[in-house]
DNA sequence: GTACGGATAGTCT
DNA sequence: GACTATCCGTACC
């Protein structure tokens, strides 16, 4: 277990800030194929009254968990077939999170590697016979949710502070911030909620 | 290297 | 019935 990110941080830190002091900090998963991380080089924020946000409008069953504390998980589907997964933030009561973007692999390579070449949803292998360069195991909100192992049934509402997915205090410095617009939306964009490490190849597109 | 279409299913109008 | 915070494979420069 390596050492986690305070729970207080979560709450003492607007959306916005939260999504910029989450660069350079690692996001790891411990599960019992064995553990995987990397380092959070890109994240995008979802604030209350964002339409882009998917709890713009009201609570539901999906959108519940970025109702609650900062530091939950909010996991979900996305077009039928991928996950998506997001650090809750902001009030109880308020609907806001971080998205998690892209990584750069730190520690069980071998394993995203086995993880990325499955389809996402059937279990079977894909067409693809090669192995993946590292730099596009985790470089999209999609792929880095497969790589680390992370479901919705399991990790949906979970806490960053007791479960088996967690974030570590910062292990990359000195690094600039790009801050610019989101990605692959229609709602909202033009605002700058986008935040990526400058330079950084992880990063799912510049 | 860039561009485009298909897969796929839950959510909301 | 339309839309979506995506990715992959193929086509075509």
């Amino acid at each position: 277990m390596k050492e986690r990110l305070s729970h207080e941080l979560y709450q003492q830190h607007d959306t916005l800030t939260l999504s910029q002091m989450l660069l350079g900090c690692e996001l790891v998963h411990d599960s019992p194929e064995g553990r995987t991380a990397g380092i959070i080089v890109e994240t995008e924020a979802y604030l209350w009254g964002d339409p882009a946000c998917h709890a713009y409008r009201r609570q539901t069953a999906r959108n519940q968990a970025m109702f609650g504390p900062a530091g939950t998980l909010y996991v979900y589907l996305i077009y039928g077939m991928y996950y998506c997964v997001n650090v809750v933030s902001g009030e109880v009561g308020v609907g806001e999170a971080v998205l998690v973007r892209a990584l750069q692999p730190t520690e069980g390579v071998d394993l995203m590697q086995q993880r990325r070449q499955l389809h996402p949803k059937k279990m079977v292998p894909l067409s693809r016979a090669r192995p993946l360069l590292e730099k596009d195991l985790c470089s999209g909100p999609g792929k880095l949710v497969q790589a680390m192992g992370i479901t919705l049934r399991e990790h949906n509402c979970s806490s960053l502070s007791t479960g088996p997915v967690y974030i570590t205090p910062p292990v990359l410095s000195g690094f600039d911030t790009i801050v610019t617009t989101r990605i692959g939306i229609t709602q909202g964009a033009g605002l700058p909620y986008r935040f990526y490490v400058r330079d950084n190849t992880y990063v799912s597109r510049r």
